[in-house]
RNA sequence: GGCGGAGUAGCUCAGCUGGUUAGAGCACCGGAAUCAUAAUCCGGGUGUCGGGGGUUCAAGUCCCUCCUCCGCUACCA
């Protein structure tokens, strides 16, 4: 049975709609998940919104809507985005949903259950706006003698019974687990910081609400909701089906890592394992903190109206030369910067001119002057040298870059490929053999179109769609890693009398947006 | 304030445990070719490797110090 593999996306709090950032985090998860089935793996891929709170009762009311349909309307928004950049995930959670109620109530009572959880009183100076207490120094006076928040928000004395995790019980829990799992952790410097935060010493975590009731149900406590994290992290179960002892939760529980953005680490690499030892379930593997996205190095922000909408940017440079920009451009785990120059510039330079013409020019001089693939064609060292450095390439350097969630370096490797197609291609020139030497030209031409094939194969995870049109235009069968081990397709398509019509390219040049 | 990371060609960045003339892509200039999406290939860099000092036969690569930027964290007012 095939080796399951379950990732997730963090879900998205839907008070406004997708930007470039949700789009990059659900590319990136994506373009792994599909790595991983291509890999052989059985994948669980899990994204969705995560939909209670305070903010989007707010939101709701300054839309006039009620809270629900507000969060029914924009989580369709991402679901939307989902749909419209290809992202293959298996599940869509929504926290609303009733059965995620009832996981998030399992694990409360099975966090209770360990004695973890306790009631007392919170009091403090709260401010309803930020949903959050200030320590009396943070405030400022207002006018009135009322008190305001760093925020600039009024602030009152509040006093409120709300239930604590014992988290300050799983210090040393949690420092043994970064020890013996250096990986839980990525990238290092997010691990080094959240291992400093810990042996800070940690705090019990207020885990409750009494303020609003936008959320899950406190079990047997009337008037609590479950305060955010609590809520949000146990997605990751429900989407498995936990509580219940179902045949997905067995396969695929623990998760084989979370891909979150670098601001929720502390939720994802503190609180959740707690949790879960709390629980008593196992942990996830992993959890990678991705880095965030600036617009032309500026901060994406609503104020600067800077933000890129994702669906927009698809439509206009296309799904695939989206997705092949941010994951190469930017390496995974660092910052990047995007900008309609840059798209154009990197997909005109590496799908266009360097792979798309690749594959346009060797198919349709074969389509123009064969019609069929050739075949025992005169072959010569150097036919032997491209194969073996594309065989290097797509079964060794792409999936290990790509295994190790390296995807702008396997880019990287691929690229390098492209380029040595493209020098031999020059070198050979098989449009010169055409007259002087056929059966080396026929030799030329099967090695490139097996290269080509082999190059198509191992970038799908990032451009699916562009993928698997160049495959198609070559009936090409096996499309998985797997098949980069099979070196008889050539010859079996060549024997069934494939003909390969005109080709039409893949990656239309882009148009280099006027100046700004 | 503390801890950590980063500062390398015009731009984006690689450079592991110190060791031949410091690399890649993009951009730019020149040439070749013309099968192809005016795409491709070849050639072209005297870069103070942030500044200064030190260790060493030898330092982007180690140590000290200073400057700038970023992250996490603490605190003061």
């Amino acid at each position: 049975m095939a080796d399951p593999f379950y990732i997730t996306t963090a879900i998205s709090y839907p008070n406004g709609r997708p930007h470039i950032g949700h789009a990059y985090e659900a590319i990136a998860t994506d373009a792994i998940a599909r790595f991983q089935r291509l890999m052989g793996r059985d994948v669980f891929f899990m994204t969705g919104t995560d939909e209670h709170g305070l903010k989007m009762v707010q939101t709701a009311r300054d839309k006039g809507v009620e809270t629900p349909a507000l969060a029914e309307e924009m989580s369709g928004y991402f679901r939307d985005m989902v749909a419209a950049l290809n992202i293959s995930c298996d599940r869509f959670i929504r926290t609303s949903e009733p059965a995620h109620h009832a996981a998030s109530q399992a694990i409360w009572r099975a966090m209770e259950a360990s004695g973890d959880l306790y009631l007392d009183r919170y009091e403090g100076w709260y401010s309803v706006r930020d949903e959050a207490y200030y320590d009396e120094k943070e405030l400022t006076d207002g006018e009135g003698g009322i008190k305001l928040s760093p925020q600039g928000t009024p602030v009152t004395w509040t006093a409120e019974e709300t239930w604590f995790f014992r988290l300050s019980k799983y210090q040393e829990p949690l420092l043994k687990l970064y020890a013996d799992n250096p990986d839980f952790i990525r990238p290092e410097s997010r691990r080094n910081e959240v291992m400093r935060f810990v042996e800070g010493g940690l705090s019990d975590l207020s885990i409750s609400r009494t303020s609003f009731d936008w959320g899950v149900k406190v079990p047997g406590s009337d008037g609590h909701v479950m305060y955010v994290w609590v809520d949000a992290l146990t997605n990751y179960l429900t989407g498995l089906g936990y509580p219940d002892d179902t045949e997905n939760f067995r396969k695929f529980w623990p998760a084989d890592v979370h891909i979150i953005g670098k601001d929720i680490v502390r939720f994802h690499a503190v609180y959740w394992p707690a949790f879960l030892m709390s629980a008593n379930i196992p942990l996830p593997k992993q959890v990678f903190g991705h880095g965030f996205l600036l617009n032309r190095g500026e901060k994406m922000s609503k104020s600067l109206g800077n933000v890129a909408d994702p669906i927009e940017l698809a439509e206009r440079f296309g799904v695939d030369q989206l997705r092949y920009f941010l994951l190469s451009e930017v390496t995974f785990g660092n910052d990047g910067s995007y900008s309609a120059e840059a798209i154009v510039s990197r997909c005109n330079a590496d799908l266009a001119n360097s792979f798309g013409n690749l594959a346009q020019r060797t198919l349709s001089f074969i389509a123009k002057n064969l019609g069929t693939l050739p075949t025992g064609g005169r072959s010569e060292p150097a036919d032997t040298e491209l194969r073996n450095q594309i065989a290097q390439i797509t079964r060794k350097d792409v999936p290990a870059a790509f295994a190790d969630l390296g995807l702008s370096q396997g880019i990287e490797a691929w690229l390098r490929g492209v380029f040595a197609c493209n020098q031999y291609i020059d070198a050979q020139a098989p449009w010169a053999l055409r007259k002087t030497d056929p059966e080396r030209m026929n030799a030329v031409l099967e090695t490139l179109v097996r290269a080509i094939r082999d190059l198509a194969i191992a970038i799908s995870p990032i451009i699916p769609d562009a993928s698997a049109r160049l495959l198609d235009q070559l009936n090409a069968e096996g499309r998985d890693y797997a098949a980069l081990e099979d070196e008889q397709w050539y010859d079996r398509l060549a024997a069934s009398g494939f003909t390969l019509a005109p080709p039409t390219g893949i990656f239309p040049r882009l148009e280099m947006p006027a100046e700004a």
